[in-house]
RNA sequence: GGAGGGAUUCCCGAGUGGCCAAAGGGAGCAGACUGUAAAUCUGCCGGCUCCGCCUUCGAUGGUUCGAAUCCAUCUCCCUCCA
């Protein structure tokens, strides 16, 4: 083992753990032995996002420490769609979707996971799912279920007054198998997965070890939340993405610098490696020098996801437009062509071809209401027109509200 | 298969012939206050060539001067019975 410590406490001070089949068992476990652990990811979408990235987060502590992941994807589960929480149906996925969606993810947690050397490994469910035998997998597992007891189980609450349909019923009884299967092939004995798994993850543990007689465990962890309870990640065009062509490192970056106060500590410790001393130190800082704390976390975090470089632009790009810097040569920018500049071209224009507003409607009230800044001047009028004078040194620089920018390029 | 109930703008949810682009809440956006925070207060919150016009209330067709509201058919959902 590489760390002197036992990675569940590390895991357990950062504030990671939710619950645990058998917390003293799995504690010893990962002491004496190198445990491979699974993880599932369900192919929901074209790219990870921070809900994702807690759970790597854990497969990098747990790697760290000497064990080894397997990153499941969902390539035979995504066709069913895990009902866990949801108060409607998932909308279906085809095959086509799923796999392009599990080859994204494979991507993106190359990233994060070291997969060389039989250090980790991914597998696909769809392996081993997509050609079951419906009759021989009844026998095999489904006979094990309780259906009494499975509609008591917490994740199907919701759902028991919408109304739950028989092919997202048998959801956990896939995952389950799946820790059976990972069990046989690779001797995986810990699943983990947020905290919105357990009743999957218990009933997998079960089905080891009612087919092989065999112990094995499972773990959750928290789910982003925020100190309102509500789930963290969510922005105005929809889950705050790993991918950057889907949320742009500088926007990635300034999500968690505008953080609410209360979660900053939390944050820190379940989103960056810093060492929780320094954890403690920035958390418990007051007031307005609690900006300070909140810019290493979004330093450090889009350093994760993004890399070094990715993080030092965003943070570039934030003092040139919130402090004295001059260097705008990283702020998020878009280019146009000098053509979309004629004589009839008003700011709404401008800022349709920023992409800052989705009507011009929308465009008008903003402008009414004080919220539109060109070359840092309030814009008064929407039919303000707008020329080439507007762009000094081939650039303008709009501004919607407080925080967010768009430098918009002149190209030919 | 039978009997009932329902589908409303991003979400929840009022509205049962004109005063409806449609109450109220949530989410979101902007302004003020601040620390690029929270809370609070104010305004906005279908589109447009915006004091006017256009498109929306599951779908299609009808009645009417006029329909989200009435009628017919269809689709989907829920509840009870079998």
């Amino acid at each position: 083992m590489n760390e002197t410590r036992n990675v569940y406490d590390i895991l357990k001070e950062r504030g990671y753990i939710e619950q645990a089949t058998n917390e003293e068992e799995i504690r010893d476990l990962l002491d004496k032995e190198q445990v491979t652990f699974y993880i599932g990811f369900d192919p929901t979408a074209d790219s990870l996002h921070v809900g994702h990235f807690i759970q790597i987060m854990v497969m990098m502590h747990m790697q760290r420490a000497g064990h080894r992941p397997i990153a499941l994807f969902g390539g035979g589960t995504g066709m069913i769609g895990d009902p866990s929480g949801r108060t409607d149906m998932r909308k279906m996925l085809t095959k086509e979707q799923i796999d392009y969606n599990v080859r994204s993810f494979q991507k993106q947690m190359s990233r994060f996971i070291d997969f060389g050397d039989d250090a980790a490994r991914m597998v696909d469910n769809g392996d081993w799912l997509l050609d079951l035998n419906y009759i021989e997998f009844l026998r095999e597992v489904g006979a094990h279920f309780s259906v009494n007891r499975m509609l008591t189980a917490e994740c199907f609450k919701s759902r028991l007054e919408k109304g739950l349909s028989f092919l997202e019923f048998n959801y956990m009884l896939m995952q389950s198998y799946d820790f059976l299967e990972l069990y046989r092939r690779y001797n995986c004995k810990l699943e983990l997965g947020g905290n919105d798994q357990w009743s999957n993850i218990i009933y997998g543990v079960d089905l080891v070890r009612r087919k092989e007689e065999a112990q094995v465990y499972g773990l959750t962890f928290k789910l982003l939340t925020n100190s309102a309870g509500k789930k963290m990640g969510k922005t105005e065009s929809g889950a705050l993405w790993l991918d950057a062509e889907k949320t742009s490192p500088y926007e990635f970056y300034q999500y968690w610098r505008n953080i609410d106060d209360a979660d900053v500590e939390k944050c820190l410790a379940l989103l960056t490696f810093l060492p929780m001393e320094e954890v403690r130190r920035l958390g418990a800082l007051q007031d307005a020098a609690i900006n300070e704390a909140k810019t290493v976390l979004a330093y450090e975090v889009t350093k994760l996801v993004h890399g070094e470089e990715a993080a030092k632009a965003a943070q570039e790009a934030t003092a040139a437009l919130f402090g004295n810097s001059a260097d705008k040569s990283n702020i998020p920018s878009v280019t146009i062509s000098k053509k979309d500049i004629t004589d009839d071209t008003t700011i709404l224009d401008l800022l349709t071809l920023a992409g800052l507003i989705k009507s011009k409607s929308d465009g008008r009230r903003l402008v009414q209401e004080g919220g539109v800044y060109l070359n840092n001047e309030r814009v008064n009028a929407f039919d303000q027109k707008i020329t080439l004078a507007d762009f000094p040194e081939g650039a303008a620089l709009l501004r919607k509200g407080k925080k967010v920018h768009q430098q918009v390029v002149l190209g030919e």
